[in-house]
This record gives C-alpha cells, sequence and structure tokens, in this order.
DNA sequence: TAGCCGTGGTA
DNA sequence: TTACCAAGGCT
C-alpha cells in the first residue's frame, strides 16, 4: 500500500476541502451545528442513503424538535415516525440514548468520540462523526465511504468485512485528517464516496483526488475495497391469517424477542413449527390449515374457518431471511373476545394509524386485489 | 467473531 | 428474479 508524506498530505486536505467548500452537497443536516441534529441524521444514516433519509428526518425534527421532545415521546408515535426507515432498533436505541443524556449527563452533550460512545446506539463510527461535525474533535468517521475511499487511494488490502480491519483504518486515516477542520474532512470523504468513488461506477478519471489515487494509477479501482461476502438470506415459510370480524381486523404487535418489535402485522405461523415431525412427507395447505384451527380453539379460543386467499404468494427479503407468506383468510360472523390473543381487533380504516413494517404493507395489498381493492382504504 | 437487524435502488 | 449495495451497532 502506498504511505504519504506530510507534503502530500497537506496537499491532499487542501484539494479535498477545495472541492467540498465549492461542490460538497447541501444537505438539511448541514445548516448549523447542532448536536442533536448531527445526531439523528448520522443514526438515520446507517446503512441507508441520503435521499431515503431527508424526508424522515425532517419529519422526526418536526415531531421531536429537542432532545427533551424525544427522551418524553411515546412509543406508538416514534414508531410511526420511524415506518418503512428500516433497522427499528434505531429509533427504540434514540430514545433510550436521549434519555441517558436527561439522566446521566443532565441533558450536556459530551463531546468527545469516547464518551459518545457510551450512548446506546452510537458506535466508533457515529461517535466519530458527531464529535468531529458538532464539537470538531480531530478523528477520522470510518464509515463504508471511507473504507472505500482510502483503500483505493492507497490500496489498502485488508479485508473491510472483518470487525479488526476498522482498527487499521483508523490507525491510517488519524494523521490525514485536517486538523482545523475534521468535521468538514469527514463529510468530505463521504461526498467523494458517494460522487467519483462509488462503488459501482465509479468515475476516477475525473475525480478531484486522481492525483492521489493509487488504485487508478494502477488501473486496479474496483479491486478495492477488498470485502468478503455475506450468506444468502434464509428462505423463511409462513402463514399469515386475515382475520375478519364485525369489529374489524385481527392484528398482533411484534414481541421484544423477535424482529419488527413493536410494529403490528397480520398474525404470522412459521410453517415449520405446524409439525414437529419433518421426516414424514411434506403438509399440504389443507392439512396445515386443519392443524392452525385446532391450535387456535386450544390456545386462544378462537374458533376459524381458513380459507387460501389465492393470487401470488407474499415475497419480502431482509438482509439474513427471505419470509414466503401464504395468506389463509376467515370471516367471524361476531368479534370474539381476545382474552387469550396478544393482539386487537382494528377497523380497515384505522389499520394506518397504526406502525406497519414493510411486509405488513404487502400482504394488504396481496389481499386487497385478491378480495376487496377498497378494504383497507382510509376513509 | 459472525449473525442479526429493514428498506429502496440498481444492474 | 437474483444479487449486491447504502453515512453501522448490538450481542
Amino acid at each position: 500500500m502506498e504511505n504519504w508524506s506530510a507534503a502530500t498530505i497537506r496537499d491532499f486536505r487542501q484539494t479535498l476541502l477545495a472541492w467540498y467548500d465549492a461542490e460538497g452537497r447541501d444537505l438539511p443536516w448541514r445548516h448549523g451545528r447542532n448536536p442533536y441534529h448531527t445526531w439523528i441524521s448520522e443514526v438515520m444514516l446507517q446503512q441507508t442513503q441520503v435521499n431515503t433519509v431527508i424526508p424522515y428526518y425532517e419529519k422526526f425534527l418536526a415531531t421531536f424538535p429537542t432532545v427533551v421532545d424525544l427522551a418524553a415521546a411515546d412509543e406508538p408515535t416514534l414508531l410511526k415516525v420511524w415506518q418503512g426507515l428500516g433497522y427499528y432498533s434505531r429509533a427504540r436505541n434514540l430514545q433510550r440514548a436521549a434519555q441517558q443524556l436527561m439522566t446521566d449527563y443532565h441533558g450536556k452533550w459530551p463531546r468527545t468520540a469516547a464518551e459518545l460512545e457510551d450512548l446506546v446506539g452510537i458506535g466508533p463510527y457515529t461517535a466519530s462523526a458527531i464529535a468531529s461535525i458538532a464539537f470538531d474533535q480531530v478523528v477520522p468517521a470510518v464509515d463504508g465511504n471511507a473504507f472505500r475511499v482510502f483503500a483505493r487511494l492507497l490500496m489498502i488490502d485488508a479485508d473491510i468485512a472483518k470487525p479488526k480491519t476498522r482498527q487499521l483504518f483508523t490507525q491510517i486515516i488519524q494523521p490525514i485528517v485536517d486538523p482545523k477542520r475534521p468535521g468538514a474532512f469527514n463529510q468530505a470523504i463521504m461526498d467523494l464516496g458517494s460522487s467519483y468513488m462509488t462503488a459501482k461506477n465509479p468515475d476516477p478519471e475525473h475525480s478531484p483526488v486522481k492525483a492521489f489515487d493509487a488504485s487508478y494509477r494502477a488501473g486496479r479501482v474496483l479491486d478495492f475495497p477488498v470485502k468478503t461476502k455475506k450468506p444468502r438470506p434464509k428462505p423463511m415459510a409462513y402463514y399469515g391469517l386475515v382475520i375478519h370480524s364485525p369489529a374489524g381486523y385481527l392484528l398482533a404487535q411484534r414481541g421484544a424477542n423477535e424482529m419488527l418489535t413493536g410494529y403490528w402485522s397480520f398474525p404470522l405461523i412459521l410453517k415449520e413449527t405446524l409439525r414437529n415431525d419433518e421426516s414424514t412427507a411434506p403438509a399440504t395447505v389443507a392439512e396445515d390449515i386443519t392443524e392452525i384451527e385446532r391450535r387456535w380453539v386450544a390456545e386462544f379460543q378462537l374458533p376459524l374457518t381458513l380459507t387460501p386467499v389465492g393470487g401470488r404468494i407474499v415475497s419480502h427479503t431482509y438482509t439474513h431471511q427471505r419470509w414466503q407468506v401464504t395468506l389463509l383468510m376467515a370471516d367471524l360472523p361476531t368479534a370474539l373476545p381476545l382474552d387469550f390473543f396478544p393482539g386487537k381487533w382494528v377497523s380497515a380504516a384505522e389499520i394506518a394509524d397504526l406502525p406497519l413494517p414493510k411486509v405488513q404493507e404487502k400482504m394488504m395489498q396481496q389481499f386487497a386485489s385478491q378480495r376487496d381493492s377498497r378494504a383497507f382504504e382510509k376513509n
């Protein structure tokens, strides 16, 4: 790999920041220097693209203008504001950290990356980003952009998928960060990583730091960064139960020990939990329906007559799981009391007021297209 | 350490 | 459709 001299480092800083001052993006969280604003934006931007974040950022700050408001937020409002942004533990952690700030720090922000890391949801990257942008601490913010940009500039061949590699990059970048403008430096690297030095279709030929790009000189831009790939999502077969009564549809809230915690969906049943013997022939849908009906009477005192909805199976892919949901429906003449079932009846018009994950929206769309295209309309 | 945790965009 | 990527953190 390359090793820059002090003169090259000075040159690089000057070139990078001149470009950033002229061409850097005008983003909502770059107005002013409010650590709360920086924090919210950085957490939203974790594994999420800028264009996706912008509307969520605006709505979040309008709903929770200060740390005090966030600390006191009610959970349904919080989850609803975050709906669709994904990685929902981020929202819960934001509130916990806001409460930490109020109780443990008396509402006063810690100003160093090391201290910021004590707040839940703030890891090494986010801590460094906040410390450099809001408090001028001279530390590199090592995110995917920094990995990619410096792996190419210096031809660093360490595997960025390995957690340990972060230390190496931090040590290499630390002396390059501009001590006068650390926040601008880190954000300039991110702008570089999302323009000329992208993962897929980079344009190193026209990059403002082309002269510093060793991988470009070597004609090996796409060889960096080195990153081992992750395993494919595991297929998971579910039944989704669309149970209707005069009181509305039956919705269940996701529990604390499962993904999508706190969000609402039609009851989901993992197909493989219906039979304890998988050595014999695979069950038919009719057999599974019989078993589900039997269990719902035994466990919830809810007599059902389920029928397949028809149409396509609802498919939804997460980072590590691929769900295939077969919809089954039941229409009950009366709204049975839910004394044993952890959920509630919700009228069609009010479902949209609940925090819903994407897979629930897909299930509603599929059901409506097969049964009643106006089923879940608001009015 | 490696697996878990969402969604939207792109080739 | 599939695969991979995008300003990571937690356990």
